[in-house]
RNA sequence: GUCCCCAUCGUCUAGCCCGGUUAGGACACCACCCUUUCACGGUGAGAACCGGGGUUCGAAUCCCCGUGGGGACGCCA
């Protein structure tokens, strides 16, 4: 059997969002399933509506995925220009051989393929007027995912308009033939589109690709199918959110597939080894934000220390935390390391660790209220101050030894000691285990933010 | 309106093809446990086969009809 050869087509007209990823994501899965061949091919014929930063946002977002495209713009191939706008010339001659054919027609200025088929008027309820419908000899789909999709009645298209461009369904069949593109793997909305595209394949005399129509993907809020407007739908805010890639790509591809079974947390190699297109759903499938934050959770936690720190110090620049990046890059270090198995994101990094580079730090007023208003905590502060200066800071333990024989000598729990330290320190109660914190500011810094809230 | 696709917990889904399950998992929610805060984690609870007909000893599973959801109906892609 010949090589698999599949493509993405985006257009250039709107920001990258989920469903277009996903879109991406099945066909680079299948072909790396496969061992094929997956292009990029960028289809930017409606010239008032392409732009350059959306171009690059194409393949930025590609690669931050971590789709890597085998032949296409930037990267070249034998099928080439991969941007519709520079094919032209292959797209005349394909005209050509239509109109030799008999297959076209004029009409407004505009070039119409025919179909072939029985004719009838009949009035659209939809456009308030009068369309000609076509019988033609059926046209089946046999789709990979939907099965034997019939239809049996279109109408001619314009497939060149009347300033001379190209339109849609001509570019994508020539190019997909041109290409040697053997699956066509798009969202179900263009099913409808699909028996056009056969009829034009037939007319060229070139085989009709295997077609594979993914289910949708519903926005989360409200009817209908995603768009780039909808909330959490561009792939350009997960990034700057710090969502890891791989958790993105994870729950994504579990939009509309599984491996069957309860499998769901899979390295990419697995999706690769298991993704086929029989295992992807009939059903369109709602977002849900929240599965994602937690798909996104657990790739965090298990970030080596490493990559963990290049992630939340992108992030920090990002928020302009100028304070944390001007801080010695040890001391920084250790203040995300401590925090990462704390957070549920990369962006609560800022404000999580904010206090650890400023002797400024604000007393959260309703935290202040309720510590020191629960037993004598006063007392304790002034306790535990006297009795730092004879604490063991060399680890963890050996401040927790500390603060546990201090509450012993006055017949108290630790966490007798814990609130208010805590509130102290950082001037809020979340955070690190307080005797982490201890160790990392160090008994001087430790010491004077204990007083400073005796102040 | 016409054409096309789809239908299991609130959500993502397993099971359906090859009829017999206490209809399983995950997220979310609730309770409890862990605990030095907050998270994480652990245990448990509640939660679904859209409706109606058929076929069958037996239907989530096969068939039909409703209903509901989604898509398409551009000189957009």
């Amino acid at each position: 059997m010949s090589q698999v050869r599949v493509r993405f087509a985006p257009s250039p007209t709107g920001f990258f969002h989920i469903g277009s990823a996903r879109t991406a994501l099945f066909n680079w899965l299948y072909a790396r399933h496969t061992g094929g061949v997956f292009v990029l091919r960028i289809e930017d014929t409606d010239k008032e509506r392409n732009s350059e930063p959306f171009l690059n946002l194409i393949y930025d977002s590609l690669r931050w995925l971590g789709m890597d495209w085998d032949e296409g713009p930037q990267v070249g191939g034998n099928f080439g220009p991969y941007l519709q706008s520079q094919r032209g010339d292959i797209y005349r001659e394909y005209l050509a051989k239509l109109k030799a054919a008999g297959r076209t027609y004029e009409k407004d200025g505009a070039v119409w393929f025919k179909l072939l088929g029985e004719r009838h008027k009949v009035f659209d309820e939809h456009r308030k007027k009068e369309v000609e419908k076509v019988k033609n000899a059926p046209s089946v789909i046999d789709d990979q995912i939907r099965g034997r999709v019939e239809r049996t009645e279109d109408e001619d298209f314009v497939i060149v308009r009347s300033d001379g461009s190209p339109v849609f369904h001509l570019c994508n069949v020539v190019d997909d033939i041109a290409m040697g593109i053997t699956h066509v793997i798009r969202g179900e909305d263009h099913l409808s589109n699909t028996s056009k595209h056969v009829e034009l394949f037939k007319a060229f005399g070139a085989p009709v690709p295997s077609y594979a129509h993914i289910p949708l993907i519903l926005k989360q809020n409200g009817p209908g199918k995603m768009s780039k407007r909808d909330q959490g739908a561009l792939i350009e805010e997960y990034q700057r959110r710090g969502y890891l890639p791989e958790a993105l790509v994870n729950f994504i591809c579990l939009l509309g597939w599984n491996p069957g079974g309860d499998k769901e947390k899979m390295p990419i190699a697995e999706i690769i080894r298991l993704f086929d297109l029989p295992g992807v759903n009939q059903s369109n499938a709602r977002f849900d934000d929240k599965k994602l934050a937690h798909m996104n959770l657990t790739y965090l936690l298990e970030q080596p220390a490493d990559r963990f720190v290049v992630l939340a110090r992108a992030l920090l620049e990002r928020a302009g935390a100028k304070a944390a990046l001007a801080a010695d890059p040890a001391y920084l270090r250790e203040v995300l390391l401590i925090s990462q198995p704390k957070i549920k994101s990369l962006e609560e990094i800022p404000a999580y660790t904010a206090w650890f580079f400023t002797e400024d730090y604000p007393i959260d007023p309703k935290v202040r209220e309720k510590v020191m208003g629960k037993g004598d905590s006063k007392a304790r502060l002034t306790e535990l101050i006297a009795a730092l200066p004879g604490f063991d800071f060399t680890n963890d333990s050996a401040i927790e030894q500390g603060l546990a024989a201090l509450a012993a000598k006055h017949g108290l729990g630790f966490g007798d000691y814990q609130a208010v330290a805590r509130l102290a320190v950082s001037g809020t109660n979340v955070g690190p285990s307080i005797t982490t914190i201890f160790r990392v500011l160090g008994r001087e810094r430790t010491l004077a933010r204990l007083q400073r809230l005796l102040a």
